[in-house]
DNA sequence: CTGTTAGCGCCTTCAG
DNA sequence: CTGAAGGCGCTAACAG
């Protein structure tokens, strides 16, 4: 039924060694015999198997990467780096998405552990103990993508989550802005959700505006929880001139809500996020946001493990790649 | 250094064979041996080898999918069907993305048979001779899922996309429209190309309306190539007063289009698309659609896989799913 | 209920 | 440059 190296040998009459070597591309093969082999194998239709391979080498050459929650555009780019470089070092990678599920996250990392990739990345929420214990069973390479843990102790590459939301409410404040609200995601999230709430508080701080946390509500990264908030804000008697959002997505469904209560984006409230997805130039107004370099995040991610997975030294653990603010239509100045 | 099923045996002073029962929850295995076992693997940290598995028992219990593109939300949607529904019959699947490159696609499919996947899901675009050839090689099951070969040889779960496209131009014809432009996908995509155009014709035949192919361009699924058609559009002396495009995100495109031209929508072009994405309620006005049931076509499809992979036999081999049109607010009456 | 014994398909020394 | 032989870690009969 399913024809083997074995098969292959035959046919060509040579060792199965040898076929193996003209698989893998091993040099040592005269070509007129590399030729008879690559026939057989035509002839044959043979499809090498890389379970047994795995098994024999001990190495599959599949890194195995874990995506939070596969409808968010955000991962889908990062894992577009992800892939191109893996390509480029000749690593199949095997997504499988989590779900945003913590229970879930640790059961696709055993997964892929089990199914032994040579390498793992974690895109995901919070890393907590639970994440830890599992990856310190693992004996492969693991480095953190969008993420990072706590304590620094595992390799990862990511933006300075809080420094990006102080940036964009800093915008908001060099623009005049003194009333400023806060859709944030959820605190227990340390990067997309409690980082970029201390860098709100912080700016709030540094600027001498006061905290307020009437005009705070916690979404949970979804357009319909975005609306939710701004609903709550649009009411408010002394109704906050501007918004920060944490994510693209929330900030999009804010910028909805203001225009479904007939006020206007930016002339009565300004709206700003962090991400830089691509829904960002999909609305009206388009969305003035701090951008993550998604793609980088990805690449040099994969990069790193790469190198983590043919055991180079590496200088520095985590990476933290810089953000940049893009200005486009939905934040303007105070001027009443 | 790795703990194999042997050290587990010899710590829990029993037989491999015992060991592997208990790991494979097989009940021939006493109670008081079985406790015995789990001790002994939780004191090793024992973690259960999945290619060694594969390769004694021939079986993976994972399922390949192969995603046409990662990014585009219809697709996530779809894998979360085929998740759930694997999930609910104990197989784990491995997702690859093929980046809308047939090379590519061709490429995940032989990697994932490569590795000894039980089944393979395969949503994309075209299926073609080479597809074909790859499929046939293959001696797994195989579905296609949201989209079909033009043979109907091989199981198939999609809707009827002709159809589809017909009824989104009949609601815009039932409305009084009689210029409808259309926003087409690739003619080489046979589904989301290629049927829907043929509906878009065929409604407009069967209503007497007259095709101009002035009022039809060819995008690319994406937002930006929706905006530009419909640029195109708007600048016509005969203006159309209604589009249909082949995609939400081309539809989202062209409302901004318009309405950055200083038009609105519906009142001076109506907007209908097919797909019924999340990213449908997320424009204003909101579009409408007509809707397939992403989710169902995963979730069907996945469950026509475990069939096949369980050699139960299957009365229909190819399931078309119903679609139904979900009126938002993109689409108006012609009073003029 | 439990142990023994063969492999699964391939890679990898080690000889030659 | 090529062949022979011994596993990789686990499952699957087959005995007992």
């Amino acid at each position: 039924m399913t024809v083997t190296i074995y098969d292959v040998a035959r046919e060509a009459g040579v060792s199965m060694a040898t076929v193996s070597r003209v698989v893998n591309n091993n040099p040592n093969v005269k070509p007129a015999t590399r030729k008879k082999v690559y026939e057989a194998i035509e002839r044959l239709g043979y499809r090498p198997n890389a379970v047994a391979r795995g098994l024999a080498s001990k190495k599959t050459t599949t890194v195995g990467v874990v995506i939070p929650d596969i409808s968010n555009s955000i991962f889908a780019e990062v894992a577009r780096g992800i892939e191109d470089i893996a390509n480029m070092y000749h690593y199949n990678i095997i997504l499988c998405n989590a779900d945003k599920k913590k229970e879930k996250e640790i059961r696709v990392i055993n997964t892929l552990l089990e199914k032994q990739v040579d390498g793992l990345l974690f895109m995901g929420g919070a890393v907590t103990e639970e994440h830890e214990q599992a990856f310190r069973t693992a004996n492969v390479p693991i480095v953190l993508c969008a993420t990072t843990d706590e304590k620094g102790q595992i390799p990862s590459v990511d933006i300075d989550h809080e420094a990006a939301a102080y940036d964009a409410v800093g915008k908001l404040i060099s623009n005049g802005h003194t009333r400023i609200a806060m859709i944030s995601g959820t605190l227990q999230d340390p990067a997309n959700g409690y980082a970029r709430f201390q860098g709100y508080k912080r700016a709030l701080q540094d600027a001498g505006l006061p905290y307020d946390d009437e005009i705070v509500r916690v979404g949970n990264y979804r357009y319909e929880s975005g609306v939710e908030a701004m609903k709550y804000f649009v009411e408010l008697a002394d109704r906050p001139t501007a918004v920060f959002a944490a994510t693209d997505e929330m900030a999009i469904g804010a910028i909805h809500c203001i225009q479904d209560s007939g006020l206007h984006v930016p002339e009565d409230i300004s709206v700003i996020s962090v991400d830089n997805s691509r829904m960002a130039s999909m609305v009206r107004p388009q969305l003035t946001a701090v951008a993550q370099p998604m793609y980088d995040i990805g690449a040099v991610s994969m990069r790193l493990l790469t190198k983590l997975m043919k055991k180079e030294n590496v200088e520095r653990g985590t990476v933290v790649l810089p953000h940049e603010i893009v200005e486009r239509q939905s934040v303007g100045g105070i001027s009443k």
